[in-house]
This record gives C-alpha cells, structure tokens and sequence, in this order.
DNA sequence: CTATTTTTGTTTTACGATAACTTTTTTTAT
DNA sequence: ATAAAAAAAGTTATCGTAAAACAAAAATAG
C-alpha cells in the first residue's frame, strides 16, 4: 500500500495534521518536531497525494490547453512554449485537442470547465461561445486566448493586420501589381490578414480585386496547389502571392508551381507565414513573415498564471506580438 | 457556488449515494427515482467533480506522456497518434517533457509516480532505470515504453535494424562503396541502426569502417552540415551517406553539400530517416524509411489501456513496427 | 506568583463522491 | 394472512489532505 500522512503521523507519534503542518512549513510547529516529521518522510518515502490535496485546497495544479493539434503546427509550437515555462512552476499539462471538429469544441469545454481538471485553460486559435467563457469566468477558472480574441478576455495576439501589409507592401515595392492572397477561411486571424492586404493595396492605389483572393480550409500542402490552380484561372497576370495561410501551404504552391514550369519568384513572388522550420530549406528559399509563436505560448503561459493569481490588471490584458519580414529568395 | 451531487439529492429528496448510484446506473435505483434524479441534474447543471471521484476509487483517468519535446520530431508526432485514440476513451492526456536533460528524468517520473496524477504513462524514446520502473509496476501504475525497450515492460517499437538494413543495402544496389552513417549518440535506436548498417554492409562483403560513422546529439539541422565536414575530413571518397539520425538532419546535410558544391545523388547518395513531412520538399526529394509514428503512437496507447485494465498478456508484449523504404531522388 | 501570551499540538470538520452495509418497503410464496 | 425473499433506498465510513477551532504546556509580564 501505498504511504500516506497518516502512516508518517503514527511512525512519529504526531497527528496527521501536525504532519501536514510539517509538510506546508506552518511556522507553529516546533524545529525539532519537523526535523522528527521530516525524517520519517525520506525513510518512508512518502509522497503527498495531488488527488487529496485538490480536493480539499479546491485547486487542480493543472492547466489545460485546447486546440486544434491536426490542423496546423502552431498549436504545437506553442504548446512548447507553453511547456517551457510551465516546467518551473508546479503546474501540469493536459492537451485537449478538437481535432479539428468545431463542433465538439463547446462539450470539450463544457467539459473542462465543470469536471474541474484544471485551473486554468490557454485556448488557441479556436473561436469560443462568450457566454460559455463567460461561465468560466463565474467558476473561477481562468482562460487565456491565443491568437483568437473574445471581448474581455486576456489575450496573446500576433499583428496580423501589420504582418499582412508588409507582406504586401514589399511585394508592390517590388513592382508586382497582380498580388494574389491565401488566406484561411474563418478566425480572426483570417480578417485581419485580408485587411492589412487591402491596406497595403489601398494605400499604394491598387483596386482590390477579390478574385484574387483564394480562401483554404486546412492550411495544408495540397491547398497550396489548388491555390495555384485556382488563381491562375481567375488572373493571367498574377505576379505574386501572399500565402497568408502559412508556410506550408505556401511551399506546396511553390511545389505545384515549379511542376507547371513558373518561375519563382521570377514568373511569381511568393511570401509565406509563420516562418517554419523548412521554410529555408525549400529552393528558392521562402521569403516569409516571422511569427515567434513558442515566445507567443510562453507568454500565453504566464499571463494565465497571473491571472490565476488574480492580478487583477492582467485580466483584459493583451500583448501584442510584431512581425518581421524575413527576406529569403522567393521574392 | 459549483453544485454538488448533495445539491441534487436535496432538491430531489433522497440521499447523495442514491444520486450517486444513478450516475453510475446502478440497477438498485428504480427507473422512477432515476428520472426524477436526471431531471434535477439537468436543471442545475450538475457535472460529476472527478477529483472527489478520483479520490475514493483510486484513479485518476488520465494518462500521462513522457518525452523530451524538445529533441525531436518523433515525440510530437507520436502524442498526436496518442491524442487521436485517446479521444475516444474517457482519458485526460497529461504531457511531460524532460527539455532533453537526462538528469531530470528520473525526477520526473517519481514524481509522476508518487503523486499519482496518473494512471498510465507512456513513455517516448527515454531510458529509465529498471529499479524506478518496476517501482510503477508495485504502485500499480501501468507503463508502456515507445521505441525504448525495458525488460519486462511492454513496448511498441521500430524495426530499427531492419530499417538501417534495408537502406544500406539499397545504397550498396547503387553501388556505392563508402557508405557513411550519421547516427545519434545513445539509446536503443541508434545501436540497433548502426546494427542494422553493419549487417547490410557485412552481407556484401564491404569492411566496416568505423570512422564513416558520425554521431550526433541533437538531431538538428546544424548537425547535418557537421556530418558532412567531420565525414568528408576522414574519407574523400565518400559516396553516400545514411542519415540515421533522422530527416532533418538528413537535410542538414544536403542543404550544406549544395553549399559546398557538391552534387547530391551524384557525388553522394543519401537516404534519411523517419520520413517527415517535408521529405518530399526538398531538391532533389530525400529518400526515406518510413517511419509510423502517428500509428505507433495509438498502439502504444490501446497497449497502456490493456494493461491498465489488466490484460495479462499484454504485460510483456511488444508491437513492433516494420519500415518501408520511400524512394525518391536522392539516391 | 498569578495572569496573560506564546508556542506547540490535537480535535474536528470538510472537500465530493462512492462502496459496503442497513433498513425499509414491496412482492412473492406458502 | 404471514413469513420469507427481493427490491429500493437510506446510512455510514472512507479516500488523503488541510484548515479552523480548540487545548495544553511553556514562557513572559506585572
């Protein structure tokens, strides 16, 4: 069987609170007894039981992330982050993910939040119900969005509207006119990258022309190709592309692209998004926007941390990441 | 306040243990007093709290993922495959990661062990000591090993020698003579690979050389430009390589070879491992074996379940997984 | 040298749920 | 009609820990 306060507490010859008192570093007990406590603790081996003190400290010492862990490598970039700073604190991880099925996100929540797994929860890049949040706020769990903004929620954000019109900008700076946008099909993410392309658009006197905007799914490889395809009908001329929907798709029309005979990024400039790990590997190598997404889930970390805490000021808090353009090739 | 299974049975007027026992169908509860009981429950939006639940019966439900995320690919992939079946059971997936420090992974396990936060661990590509894991044995904690294997403890892995086998003796075909190995510096894989390296070579009667070996530590992009000047160092007549450190070191390695002017096929052959995503990205597009990680990944946790739920013959099983050479244009 | 603190523990209760036991009620058998 | 059996629900104890309330001994004050 496994050693407990109690078997501590009747080898010493104390109560299983003084134990317990011993463990917590109380200051009401005496040096000599905890020395005594502390002794049959290394010879027993004991280990408090997390179950037990949960139920009665009415905390959970987890944090929960939620995301989507099929649908893009952003989630699991940022769990790393997430799990490098979580590693100094005493706090544990669980990964909920949705697989990618919106539909389960609502009953994956309703279930963190009344099974009370978790203390707090770091949802990324998913779109939740307000009044749900607003539940988890009257329960006393604290919730931290990634990437997706609720009203009154901290958030840790990236620029995307300024990431889009760099993007954009640079390729107009580099006389292309017919600049095709990849772009996902919902989050805010999404909005906000369109808008910074048509203000880069509006702001160098470029009409916006919506044929030229191609919207993807899953963010995968294979839409990049369909992206090619799809905007080559639509427009002759198109001279560059902002893939907006990440690196990956962007390489894949980059691939597709080189099977047709265009030249990259003679024949058509290409930008990426996020800056993955390949994304100068690939020839040419792919001119991108940078975004320091396990920096974005460290951060994410502490601000839930803080706000478990109840730092009251970190409750509507939001920290904005900024882009940076890396010029590679491909432009 | 949350509300509580004492909350339900005063408004329904029975006691928390009938309560109790129609959550958990109990046949002692009459269909009528059920019905009057999943009515209050509805309304008042009861949900079981399973940190009382965990308590009485000893169990947390949740399952915990040991690795070190931060040293490779392998790991993320493979909780990915964990996820995926793991969703459909009611199991909460805790993560762990040891950051790579060796040292801390015994820390890390006892404390997995002694605070009891989990059922079953899984875990990825580490070697723990025997004396510490027949300990979770003791505890009743049920453990299955991914591609480490324990005597005694039940594991899934990869047909490491085989895989190295088949993809030297795919280079030997090609006639190449200089075969080098890029190989990690510790753990079951990189022995059974370089294993597998020399039987290819032995069965075609080419001596092994032990300086076309090169180890690696961190399976990095940055370790594949070291390969390749370490190994062109000790033999100019290098004409192929295989890169059994994984993919992205794989391409490391080409990446600096295009760099330093020399032709891949055709100066030198190289094959990688694992068979990551962007594989087929590069130029030329890397030869493989494939490995299954995602499907490893579920087996190892329908594996932990059965044990977990005391299968006996699962105790000692292992689950090996066969490679597949992936051929494309670097050789 | 008594009265008051301070120090050091102990008792008691609680967290939320469940399992084992008991009691009450209903049904069935004789 | 009454005992025995079965069904339904209620009681109590428990999981491991911690906090609040309480108590005794030791130390200090006046």
């Amino acid at each position: 069987m496994r050693v407990t306060i109690k078997d501590i507490a009747k080898k010493v010859g104390v109560t299983p609170a003084t134990v317990s008192m011993v463990i917590n570093n109380s200051p009401k007990i005496s040096q000599e007894t905890k020395d005594r406590v502390l002794k049959a603790i290394k010879e027993m081996n004991y280990h408090p039981n997390y179950i037990g003190r949960s139920l009665v400290k009415g905390k959970t010492n987890n944090i929960a992330v939620v995301a989507s862990f099929f649908a893009s490598l952003f989630a699991l970039e940022a769990v790393r982050g997430i799990e490098f700073n979580l590693r100094k604190t005493p706090y544990n991880l669980i990964l909920y993910s949705t697989k990618g099925m919106d539909e389960n996100e609502d009953d994956l929540l309703e279930r963190i939040l009344y099974e009370r797994r978790a203390d707090g929860v770091i949802i990324i890049s998913l779109k939740a119900k307000k009044e749900l949040m607003d539940e988890f706020k009257k329960e006393g769990v604290a919730v931290v969005f990634l990437e997706e903004l609720i009203e009154d929620f901290p958030t840790v954000k990236f620029n995307n509207i300024k990431a889009a019109f760099l993007a954009t900008e640079y390729l107009i700076k580099n006389k292309r006119k017919n600049i095709g946008l990849i772009v996902g099909n919902k989050g805010m993410n999404a909005e906000e990258r369109l808008h910074g392309y048509k203000e880069a658009l509006s702001k160098h006197g470029i009409e916006f022309n919506s044929e030229l905007v191609h919207t993807v799914v899953d963010y995968s490889f294979e839409d990049g190709e369909k992206a090619l395809n799809s905007l080559l009908e639509k427009s002759k001329k198109l001279d560059a592309v902002f893939c907006a929907a990440g690196d990956i798709t962007a390489i894949g029309f980059m691939d597709a692209a080189k099977e047709k005979g265009i030249n990259i990024p003679d024949d058509i400039a290409i930008i990426g998004f996020d800056d993955v790990y390949i994304a100068n590997l690939t020839t040419p190598a792919l001119t991108t926007i940078r975004q320091p997404i396990a920096k974005m889930g460290m951060q994410s970390f502490d601000l839930l941390l803080e706000v478990i805490e109840g730092k009251e000021e970190s409750e509507k808090k939001i920290i904005s990441f900024e882009p940076e353009l890396i010029i590679r090739e491909s432009v």
